[in-house]
DNA sequence: CGGGGGTCACAGGCTCTGACTGTAACCGCT
DNA sequence: AGCGGTTACAGTCAGAGCCTGTGACCCCCG
């Protein structure tokens, strides 16, 4: 036989009270046999633990010896159960996230900053990437949870964090750049700028969508990746955009957001339902409850 | 259910070989018996340990926490049975030695200095008492072993360790004196100082048969209790006595030694039957070796 | 000095756990 | 499609761990 931990309680029961019988009331079992268990770890150590006879109970040399080492095995024991809870509570342990780079710039410090102070214990991994490699890495296990931008894909699960107004971006001293609103109908004459076709259909499809929806397709000029591209070719006259409000932050000059009536663009969190681990739920809560607080389309 | 040693060992096996098919060769269990026991520690723990389908076995997130954790554990229990084993071999622990004042003179230190040697990580606490209190010691588990003088009580056990010449005491200049060696007839005219017969009852019925067979009775002028009063009023010229040669060491003037034909003095060790430890046993090897390699009673 | 209350050990029986075997479902590679 | 690999599910069984009943023993008290 081996010794398992339930001997090692059990010795201690009996070297605290030294008594079987009233140890064996501590632990809720008969007298007999924790006689039994205390024997057999006695035959697996070789030696008798305890001096025992008609009138009482006494630690053996070896007891005496073997006491402390039983106490500490155990104390170590409940610390790495504690431990093992703590990382099933998500307050321990790593966490890889992505944030879509088009939203890093506003999400990521306020929501790292919040959850490092709320689970310092765990490893938080942030990252700035790309959209396809976004949706890959949820997919792939790369990531346990990413920031973005719907839509995605059916086989992810988001949770919607805010929604903000969708802008016209228009060159500064565009005829319409005076205007305290639009519908996305008043441009459709105006060449346009837009992300390659490539970089994320589901986005495109929207967009194909909202266009037709509007009347029109536009004329695209020019496509170019990356919301600071656009908002480059925007300021240089190139052609118009259209942007969720917080990209303003990216650039100041050149440039005029005027709000589309009825559109929002919303960043959400995303992450893959066979993952979710507890950890992943304590960050949207963090980033929800953090939502709910502070304007974080301002923030960063 | 509570997890055990055994889910610990099993966990860290299937973490080792990321395969319960691997692990459980090695653990010479079928492959479905751990599955069981891992689904056991995963319902304690309230979540999986491990990511696994039909390709293989990825350690989730709290198995990742938690293996550094069972492997401290597991360390921790090897170590504490080392600890116990080390007890039974009594290469560590606590050892209660009395050393008769008459002898400790000479055995003390040169035994205590090669056990100290041998089991560093044996706490000995080496005493010098007389010998009622030895023997009482012995007998209500005070002391673990002594080193005195036969005869003692049936219920102890004794081993000879050293035998030596027993000596007549005269005072300097006593006619008997410049003899080689004498009988113990050849005192019978003297006056005697021996110790009272209260301190140890077997040896002065020894003492008893001893002069019996010698033919007289001993005129005791005096009775002083300990060798160093003894030598002492021999010396002062009050009687002659009778002592271990090896109590020579502690005077050496005004009193002579004259070895007495066929008496040996022997020196013991004595324990409990019932309290047979394996350090003590450790200590009567010591002490064995010690008095065949040198002569214990001209040491100290 | 005998009885009552305390100790732990022994004996026999029950239950459930931890093991086994056999099988299924699934994946990836050939 | 079949083969070699994975883990999971189902049914069975021996034994570990627990129980109850009992005995031997010691101490104290009336």
């Amino acid at each position: 036989m081996t010794p398992e931990l339930r001997h090692l309680r059990y010795f201690v029961a009996v070297a605290e009270h030294l008594s079987f019988t009233v140890a064996a009331r501590e632990l809720h079992i008969a007298q007999q046999s924790l006689s039994q268990q205390i024997a057999a770890l006695e035959h697996a150590l070789g030696a008798r633990l305890f001096d025992r006879d008609t009138r009482g109970t006494r630690l053996s040399e070896v007891g005496r010896v073997f006491l402390p080492e039983a106490r500490a095995v155990l104390t170590r024991a409940d610390a790495a159960l504690e431990t093992a809870r703590k990382a099933v509570r998500g307050e321990i342990g790593r966490l890889r996230v992505a944030f879509l780079v088009s939203t890093a710039n506003y999400m990521m410090p306020p929501v790292v900053r919040a959850f490092r102070k709320r689970y310092p214990d765990v490893e938080l991994l942030a990252e700035a990437v790309g959209i396809a490699d976004l949706v890959a890495g949820l997919r792939e296990d790369r990531y346990d949870a990413a920031f973005t931008r719907p839509p995605l894909v059916d086989d992810l699960v988001t949770a919607t964090l805010v929604a903000e107004p969708v802008c016209a971006v228009l060159p500064a001293g565009h005829p319409l750049a005076g205007r305290a609103g639009l519908r996305l109908a008043d441009l459709a004459g105006e060449p346009w700028v837009l992300t390659p076709r490539g970089s994320w259909e589901p986005w495109h499809r929207k967009y194909d969508t909202d266009f037709r929806a509007a009347g029109f397709e536009p004329r695209v000029v020019q496509r170019a990746d990356g919301v600071p591209s656009l908002l480059g070719l925007v300021a240089a006259g190139v052609g118009v955009t259209r942007l969720a409000r917080s990209a303003h932050s990216l650039r100041r000059t050149g440039v005029v957001f005027v709000p589309l009536a009825d559109e929002q663009a919303e960043t959400v969190m995303a992450w893959h339902p066979a993952r979710d681990r507890q950890a992943v739920r304590n960050l949207l809560d963090v980033a929800a409850e953090l939502a709910a607080s502070i304007d974080l389309t301002e923030a960063g």
